[in-house]
DNA sequence: TATGAATGAGGATTCATTCAT
DNA sequence: CATGAATGAATCCTCATTCAT
């Protein structure tokens, strides 16, 4: 997660615009979506003339992918107690723990992550997505791993990957389209999904 | 999935140059991605003046729209023989059916779903899937609602929804990422997966 | 001298249009210098939209490049027949007849010659004049050849270099700066100054 | 050459910035070229803040024109000493000695020089160089006037007018292009050129 | 119908300059 | 005096769209 602002900003004053600017940025892309986020909007809803903008970003690009590493660095530091808090409980609890982080993050900060998933191209947002699901994937990974004994096959990558994919996309869907399902349900439900794939008996491991 | 053109071609030469403006907007859409998909580099590519795109299309965004549609339509195509066929047969196999389909669907239109995945904004594309993921979401609904005594809670809705989330995107994310996972191992895994979420003893229930 | 134009143009209509682009941009350049020529201005000096000029030029370097391409291009047709007609001719007489040739054409394009000489940068107007000073340069070279036994002295490049070198400028600047020097006067000299740079006795010569 | 600083620094700091500000702006001018020599980049190469240049410069023109200025202050400085000791001698030696200075003076700013002459439009050099020019001139006119026994004819105005725009032609040129001419060679010649637009007989006159 | 020249608002970005601190 | 954040007009250029032919 490289600094991508042009110059470290000392000052209180210069901390603050850059905060104003993604923040606009962050509301710029909400209402009006990736390709209409102009910058000179931008800088209206910062408050600020275009000029100013590039004091504090190289260009356009720039806010983007600050307010997106942003929004992972900010989850990921949610969650990230959850994460030592499981590494000593069995894989149920474990998964429940986590998964009620991160579903609490991302409501969190639902508005900002409906604007990216839903308004950025894809391609950018993995870039970003990417360092959050390496870790994921390597307390994922080590979990199975801890209680191989129980797995329902032996291939750990694989399970890896399904776990991965299938909980990030029904964290995110719950979050942004709200489907009529109770938060305790859908952890319960997705908890014990996610059990099924790599365990033979998913009941037990509780 | 409304008319977007602007009349309804009835001549045949109507009908080629629409197909060439559609076959001409995907070869671009792949080849540029969304946002240097130009109007005239599509009537370029398609062997048209920049002016007779605006004989067939209203404007840009149906252009895109179109070819989504098609792209939803010829899967929903490619996979309802699958969808029949599976009606008669036990979950298992009904489920391994037409994930099967499903997958050589999106696979034999890889680039295209790739542009539009993962280069369109999510917005415009859940409006074409929404047609999909609606018989997609009937069939599975029903399939529940056939096997009740086994399911693992009585909320169907509630199944039918993880059901639907996903598998989607266990789908699109294998063919597009292509993780190392044999084809057969992944239906497998998805297979497993998508009848864990439901019932109470998925090893039983093929 | 490579077509700089986007396109070639087939119809009157674009010729026309291409011929008014250049002679706004030469206006302009006349009246605003090179650094405040900018897109926009010539434009609407050719009573066009921005976005027009870019149907004819990829971008405002080659608007400047075809300008500064005519002059040299015109200038070269314009002194072709006296480079001709002065072949068979003693050098004096040549001399003077390629000077008069070479003054009478820049003189009837003097507004274009001092924009571009006085207003461009010179390192733009070098690569233009580079042709054209290689080719007067040949000339100069052989007429030096043909006539080695009255050279001053033997290196016949640097005696062409410098006769190259003075003469561009001297007729540049007498055509620009308008001194009060009679037209005749002004031939007779530069004639005199250039036989004087390779031959032994320039009074002969002629 | 009018002070076009904003305010005449008497103190020794405020020398010293001024200093820092032509020497930064050369650098800048050398290295980037005109167009890209803005005043932050200046402001940044001379370790001052934008502000701060305004505190001495009115605006950026006065800048590059004092640039320009110092550099002909310099030249003229440091030709003064030849046309001191030519004014004694012969035409021949007169013209040499003041060639040779010349020549050094310009190949020690080599850098700059090109920098000027080639990316600063010629409009602006030419009123920096106008002084020079005009001391030059009168030098040489009244050499022809004290030598115009000799003079291949009287119009003292008109020789005079074609040796200065040759010889400074010929100098920069030499000095930017480094034509394959040896230095001797190069003075040899142009002294012999310079004396041949004069006078009848350039070989006795030495 | 088809053409393609023309449009013109809007895009990202730069930069000489100002001014509160 | 110095700072440097802020300015905002201006830059080149793009592109969806229109319309006379």
């Amino acid at each position: 997660m490289p600094d991508t602002r042009r110059r470290t900003p000392r000052q209180a004053r210069s901390r603050a615009t850059v905060k104003r600017i993604l923040s606009a940025g962050t509301r710029v892309l909400e209402t009006q979506g990736y390709p209409d986020a102009s910058t000179n909007r931008i800088a209206t809803e910062a408050g600020l003339s275009p000029g100013s903008l590039y004091q504090y970003f190289p260009d356009k690009e720039a806010i983007v992918t600050e307010i997106t590493h942003r929004l992972t660095r900010d989850f990921a530091a949610a969650i990230a107690p959850s994460l030592r808090q499981a590494a000593g409980q069995p894989p149920a609890a474990a998964t429940r723990l986590v998964l009620a982080a991160s579903l609490h993050a991302l409501q969190s900060q639902r508005d900002l992550l409906g604007a990216l998933v839903d308004r950025v191209p894809n391609i950018e947002q993995q870039q970003a997505l990417a360092s959050v699901r390496r870790n994921v994937g390597d307390v994922v990974y080590h979990v199975l791993a801890a209680n191989s004994a129980q797995l329902r096959q032996a291939d750990i990558e694989r399970a890896t990957w399904t776990i991965v994919e299938l909980t990030q996309q029904l964290l995110v869907r719950y979050v942004l389209d709200q489907p009529a399902i109770a938060e305790q349900d859908f952890l319960a439900d997705t908890t014990h999904t996610i059990l099924s794939v790599a365990f033979r008996d998913p009941q037990r491991i509780g």
